[in-house]
DNA sequence: CGTGACGTTTAGTTCAAACTAAACGTAGTA
DNA sequence: TACTACGTTTAGTTTGAACTAAACGTCACG
């Protein structure tokens, strides 16, 4: 291939490894997505070790959670053992996968310690000069607590809307720009 | 103090340390705003190495970067020459900061990168074999960077709007659940 | 069966980020 | 000027996630 094409791909893999990393998700990810991406022609697993330059294990792991999160699709062709693999194109598709990927794992989680710890807070036996403290600790978990689950509802909520009918955030968005003042 | 209720402390300091380390933060930045939140007293850099239990130049940068997100604040004393902190507790607040942080700083980026990666497609002299794939190329790193540019724009609205008047987002989630169909 | 072409799993290694310990700079105080 | 009480900086260490190399299981086809 042109040497040219061939650098400026390079270049964009690169920097999908570092968006990749940046939103804590292992550098090898984006690169695979990246190269993905870049193919007009689905790419087998061997395909991708050898335009990214990891190893076979690091590309099957990776591309896995690649296609847990909606990100690209496995292609299997009759009578080809390999697998291949197509980007997902819609971007908000992919921005639905890893939020309510981050929704389900550590961000229901959040909610649950604040719980307890307020449950904690709750149901401490307080003298009389730590009562006021206790009522502080409930006051300020109760404040985080009603903000998590205003941003919980509106992740899923606009998740939901967007599944209905692709689109919400869009318009959303448009909303908010275009309507001026 | 009441052993019940430093215990819902403890338990809380190591939820926002949870937090903070999956957002991409380190572990002990989440736990000094955790103490700071739950302290209805400033405190010193000296009382928050007692209360989180790391090093004091561990606190001492940590608790920078929650002042330049904006999540805690700075009190000096007359006569003092301790540092104080306070915590932010507005939330919205905490999220335009680390919104705006994250845009300035590898957000631009990633849409520089795509940008010079275009521009390299772009200029490549291409044999007629590949002139076709340059041009796979540029519609799919164009795809990507109207999205990028989308979002980014999608951020600083938001970030500005609720500048100008605090709580646009909220309306905007109001709006979100409250309107059937 | 046996063999080769796959994807997956695992034990071990690498590497970068976060932390510690301690030196350092500075400002107020006697 | 020396001393103390701070916050900051830095060299070194720790830690955990991501990667590598290689063994493994499986399936198709002879």
């Amino acid at each position: 291939m042109n040497d040219e094409l061939a650098e400026a791909r390079e270049h964009f893999i690169q920097g999908m490894s570092r968006i990749s990393h940046f939103w804590g998700f292992p550098k090898a990810m984006g690169a695979i997505y990246g190269a993905v991406y870049l193919s007009p022609e689905p790419l087998s697993l061997d395909d991708l070790v050898a335009q990214v330059g990891v190893t076979k294990g690091s590309v099957s792991t990776n591309v896995r959670t690649l296609e847990r999160l909606g990100m690209v699709h496995k292609r299997v062709q009759l009578g080809d053992r390999k697998d291949y693999y197509v980007a997902e194109t819609d971007f908000w598709k992919v921005v639905r996968g890893v939020l309510r990927e981050r929704e389900q794992n550590e961000f229901a989680q959040a909610l649950n310690t604040v719980q307890e710890s307020m449950e904690m807070t709750d149901t401490a036996v307080t003298t009389p000069e730590d009562a006021e403290l206790a009522q502080f600790y409930q006051e300020r978990m109760q404040n985080m607590q009603n903000f998590f689950n205003t941003l919980d509802n509106l992740v899923s909520t606009l998740i939901a809307l967007d599944e209905l009918r692709s689109g919400t955030i869009q318009r959303l968005f448009n909303r908010s720009t275009n309507s001026s003042s």
